[in-house]
DNA sequence: TGTTTCTGCGATCGCTGTTCGCAGTATCGT
DNA sequence: ACGATACTGCGAACAGCGATCGCAGAAACA
């Protein structure tokens, strides 16, 4: 028997799932993060717990580190699921800018409909091949353009960036028209009383002025955004 | 002795420091937010813990709660702080948008001091005195725009957005050029893997061709992408 | 059939945020 | 001046987390 090489740090995604011997597993990776994402669409990704995953699945509390190293990984997995919601099919129908706007539409969509997949994000991009597959569709719309690979990859990521951070502007604001959250009482009352101090005048005002009915909807702002920065970041 | 009310539930920024009575504290809560600062600085923001805090003030693990009700609140602390750093020297140069741009420059400054607020804004923005200074400044530069006050709030926050998102893909560049983190290296080897398997055409072709060295600073980037999701935004 | 190698399971470790009771001390009311 | 009050810092404790390890059993190979 030679010694294991050490399968820790390599990415999940270039290790196999099993190796032919013993009982087969009960589950496969893809039900783990099926498991995952649920808790997580649920609850937030706080409550995607290795105990909660795998009770939610029948399971011992730490049986799913036969499927996964660390946690993270499981989360990697959740990250890279998601990435199948995406439709392709709208492509091809303008320039390249189009295309990218309509990639940059259907990651939106994701990010909206599974809030913790930004908090995800935000803590360095996983990288699965779902996730690479969108990637490559992003990067074959700036092929003709007259760029060194590197600055493709990195507009591509300040692109995903962008998209990030208008999801999460649009999720905010959902929030706040729903039910107030328990630190939001909180928040909202200290910023009643600093609107009261007059010590910031401006903010006074702006809370105070109700203001016509937003003219813009969101999906017209998300384009507009995405469209000039990406001009100014690409021309 | 009436029941005293819950003082839970309600900001820190409401709440008094002390009471009068009793001996004096022995640090005061900026004290708290100084040591946070610097240790997340150090280790990032996972490596602020309530008893390494405590430890780093050479106090007791566990007593940092007769200061703040909860971790977060240290948090909140930490993050109201480093907006001390903003200098709004540079204002009222020129039109309202060379105003706002001059903001922007600042916060994406102490963002990239501090990569771990990053982290803590992408969770709720919490909301402190200093925070709501610089907030106020931002809607000043909107003051004479033709907006409602609903509209100005949205757009100075789609801003803070933007600008976080900004400063972390510069932080993300600037990852990829320094010694690799331990689960980098296993990321980059299955990217590696993932292109030479020709699945990825057009990630293969990008990460292959060096291209020329980037052409444009980051800073003149930042400026450009900035301006112009303003225009988008706004007008 | 016997060996090997995997499986799920339960106990356990160290670390986290947080709570609680204790003893001491500075301020207030009289 | 002096007790009552209400705070202080301190240490022990609890529940929950991610993660590790050894165990008994089952499937595949020789």
């Amino acid at each position: 028997m030679v010694e294991q090489s050490e399968q820790s740090e390599v990415s999940i995604w270039l290790r196999p799932a099993r190796s032919g011997r013993g009982p087969a597993p009960a589950f496969d990776r893809d039900r783990l993060a099926e498991a995952g994402v649920a808790l997580a669409d649920a609850q937030g990704l706080a409550a995607v717990t290795m105990r909660a995953v795998a009770q939610s699945l029948g399971s011992a509390p730490a049986s799913l580190y036969r499927y996964v190293a660390t946690r993270d990984e499981l989360v990697e997995l959740m990250s890279d699921r998601v990435n199948a919601e995406i439709s392709y099919a709208y492509l091809g129908a303008g320039d390249w800018l189009d295309d990218l706007l309509a990639l940059a539409r259907e990651a939106r969509a994701v990010c909206l409909r599974h809030p913790w997949l930004l908090d995800v994000l935000a803590a360095g991009a996983p990288v699965g091949p779902r996730t690479l597959a969108y990637l490559d569709r992003c990067l074959a719309c700036l092929a003709e353009l007259p760029l060194g690979g590197k600055e493709k990859l990195e507009a591509v990521a300040v692109l995903q960036s962008l998209v990030a951070s208008l999801a999460r502007a649009e999720l905010a604001k959902e929030l706040d028209a729903a039910e107030p959250p328990p630190w939001r009482r909180a928040r909202d009352a200290y910023l009643r009383h600093a609107a009261a101090t007059g010590d910031y005048p401006h903010l006074t005002a702006a809370l105070k002025s109700a203001g016509p009915p937003g003219s813009k909807s969101a999906d017209e702002l998300f384009d507009r955004i995405i469209t000039r920065a990406l001009r100014g970041l690409l021309a």
